[in-house]
DNA sequence: CGTCGCATGTAAACAGTTACATGATTCG
DNA sequence: CGAATCATGTAACTGTTTACATGCGACG
């Protein structure tokens, strides 16, 4: 089994295929589309544009702004396009499997006196909420004036959060049942 | 947001708490249980072994076994079980956010001629694979002569796994068919 | 004047896998 | 005799987060 590699990478090109940015910009942007299944670090995004244009798979440009630093604007290049479409034609790696929360109810029975269900509501709630959030981002995405082609897939990928979300809802609720009325 | 800390320490002294144990057969163990939602690796099992006997949370044995090498075995302290307790009441840190599926689906327009079906299907493929594999343990749980104590978390972790696995092939069902008849 | 937002970047620490070294026994 | 299983352990590498350093402008 592979182990999951190094996709930092892959992320940044994908989101410098949309235009240029800068590595603060690019973190935003992260955080308020795919934060739900992906997140990046400034740890990890500004070693890795450096690497990148390296490697030729970006170019960047220093300008002095009238206001605060110089900022640094990324641009993707065609090998940088070509890098991408081959990572997107590529199966991907399986995901890394550690659940805490399983994993504690694994062992439940070896802790007297503990009772999970506080976790397991805990759960339930924070899934509520994100599928919540789930809804917004749904309406937000359904009133937009001109969808961009990308948006059937982003939905996509909205429709997964969903479903897993609700799957997760329904299991806390037999496990809160079960242990209730035990 | 808490990162994912260390778990391993935990996750070892929970199956030693099932009685003693050598790395090997901790790594067997695991494999065999909760592979499902926790894996260990050789690199991290030896030192943290070695970690916890010198934190006074385990102790162990060497014995020169007939055939073979020397082999430790190691037992849980009564310490051991306390941080066991301690860490199976405190709230499980949430998982990383990691899908690289859904990253690929998500910029899969930013790539001309590829198609994500393929990806999507076997995705697919390996859940039906793994809700079988899920029935078969069913079926041996539920057959076990004496079920022990523990069991009916056990049952709780499966549960997880199945009704998580069922979402994401109708989801795989929906993708499918919507990108077919595109 | 404080703090928030923009903006870049590094260093240290932690988490975790993979590959390797070693070696005996048992089973086909 | 070769492969699998039992068994311990280390080293190198990769991936990732967190905390810190730096600094300007705008807003209240």
């Amino acid at each position: 089994m592979a182990r999951t590699p190094n996709r930092t990478r892959q992320a940044l090109l994908g989101f410098l295929s949309w235009g240029p940015q800068t590595g603060y910009g690019l973190r935003k942007v992260i955080d308020g589309s795919v934060s739900n299944f992906w997140t990046e670090s400034y740890g990890r995004i500004y070693p890795m544009l450096k690497e990148l244009e390296e490697e030729g798979l970006a170019t960047s440009i220093e300008r002095q702004t009238p206001g605060g630093r110089p900022t640094k604007t990324y641009s993707i290049t065609d090998r940088g396009r070509s890098e991408l479409a081959v990572w997107l034609a590529d199966e991907p790696a399986p995901p890394a499997r550690r659940n805490e929360l399983l994993l504690k109810l694994f062992f439940a029975a070896r802790a007297e006196g503990t009772d999970p269900s506080n976790m397991v509501e805990a759960f339930r709630a924070e899934k509520l909420a994100e599928l919540e959030r789930y809804a917004e981002t749904r309406d937000e995405l359904e009133s937009a004036a001109s969808p961009p082609p990308d948006m059937k897939y982003w939905m996509l990928t909205l429709r997964y959060g969903e479903l897993e979300a609700e799957a997760h809802v329904r299991w806390a609720d037999e496990v809160l049942k079960e242990l209730g009325t035990s």
